[in-house]
DNA sequence: AGTATACACTTCCCTAGGGAAGTTGTCAAG
DNA sequence: CTTGACAACTTCCCTAGGGAAGTGTATACT
């Protein structure tokens, strides 16, 4: 029984009907903050979904949303019949996207790309077992050098399914649709794609193109697309030197997330 | 209008309510089915939620969590008055986990951690400002290098408050700090923590201890953590040979997505 | 003592709606 | 022709439960 406290700077205690912010958000954010203060710790067990329901005077529903909010964010975990629980930080749980090489492909005034080559070659070994064709079958292949404010930024590679029933070469081959396939909006035949990075040295024609000294350390972004049909369209890598792009991520709950609404 | 097909292998049309798979989750299979075979491309609407309510029988609630599963998913965004639409895929959604690096540390007969310096150092500036202490005050200094099969795997420094009433010291050299840091599990005192992924290159004393020949690219892999009152306990980076790790992701609905569970 | 059962507790999934809020198209009034 | 009201959509959030399934404990029985 707590009695009526002052409503303090953002330290929220019950549920406000009126607010914008939907129950199992407020609900939500009132556990986040409550296990970043430390008053549940990693190991405690949360009150139980009916115990919420009563304290919060919200239905059993908005409950299990936000238990199942916080448990997608691997903040706690959930064991039926036993309990919900809250977790410990794990590094292996943290993960980190592509946002920051967005900013790269931003088109503005000082972006500028460079179709180095685009031309039909035929497939070697590697290159045919990854698209899945014969080897020595036409392939259109590609390379273009994106730079900003005159300086390299990256420099990417791709070979292309040859059909000329479809109009993917023109689409691949614009500016845009790369832009587009990070932007979005893109309505192409692309279903599906696998990504893989790893660190690389800059070749010595890398280097000469990036316009970087020898040795530099780089991303190798490698792509891979698939049709409607299951077979793949487009085989590539870009090649990104180490000064123009880093990844960031974050485990636990940072003290922004308790306060800010932190929704998906 | 199309006639009742044979119920083909694994090509569910109606929600089975025997089946110990929820409802929620065929449904989101049959969605993820249809968008991966073309019946819904990047762009369309799909049906209304009272629409999927009647077609397939089941409450507006189960629908509506279908369609957040969906949504959180990336396959697809909804727009409240207009609809929900198939998205397309974007390169800027993919996200990249550190299970590979959990790997890594998994611990078998096989590893092996080799602490090559454990002692108190005073902060250098950098080190300061990381940790929010006085520039020369005293920090706990550990590097270790992890080996698998006789094999250097990675390199690790990191800088520790020096606070002789926690048992934090013992607790971070303990090489099952590591190990339980990504397995998860472990009931610390750590909150919250950034990462920082970058490439770089092997200095020289770097790959000396890591028994690679120089020039030679690896991953930088920087960690700040901090405890439940918001001060830094520890800050350090793990330098990760290139052919040690890399990082995989996967956009759009790949074919086995679609017809496994997939569920959460 | 050891075993089986019942009970209290938990999470989990689901029903069958209602109402708020946003979007779009229609249609009458100006 | 333009504007504004309105209706018909949509997504979105929520209620107030019920039942299934898993877990742990206390109790009764062999």
């Amino acid at each position: 029984m707590v009695k009526e406290p002052q409503p303090l700077f953002n330290d929220q205690l019950e549920i406000d009907r009126d607010s914008y912010e939907p129950a199992y958000i407020q609900l939500a954010n009132i556990l986040r903050r409550q296990i970043a203060e430390g008053v549940f710790r990693p190991g405690d067990q949360l009150p139980s979904e009916s115990q919420l329901c009563h304290r919060y005077g919200i239905s059993p529903m908005t409950v299990r949303r936000t238990i199942n909010l916080l448990a997608d964010e691997g903040l706690i975990s959930t064991a039926q019949g036993r309990g919900t629980f809250v977790k410990g930080i794990e590094l292996s749980e943290a993960t980190f996207g592509l946002r920051e090489l967005k900013d790269l492909f931003k088109p503005d005034q000082q972006a500028h790309v460079k179709l180095l080559d685009a031309r039909v070659v035929s497939a070697d070994e590697r290159t045919a077992r990854k698209l899945e064709i014969a080897c020595g079958a036409p392939v259109i292949y590609i390379r273009r050098l994106f730079s900003r404010a005159e300086q390299p930024v990256f420099y990417h590679r791709a070979y292309l399914i040859y059909d000329p029933t479809r109009p993917i070469v023109e689409a691949e081959l614009d500016v845009t649709s790369l832009q587009g396939l990070f932007a979005g909006g893109n309505h192409s035949l692309l279903k599906f794609g696998t990504l893989n990075i790893e660190s690389t040295l800059l070749t010595n024609e890398e280097a000469e193109l990036l316009k970087r000294p020898y040795p530099c350390a780089a991303f190798y972004l490698e792509h891979l697309f698939y049709d409607y049909d299951d077979h793949p369209l487009s085989w590539g890598w870009f090649i990104i030197p180490a000064d123009c792009l880093h990844f960031t991520a974050q485990v636990g709950v940072s003290p922004r997330q308790a306060i800010h609404s932190g929704g998906k």
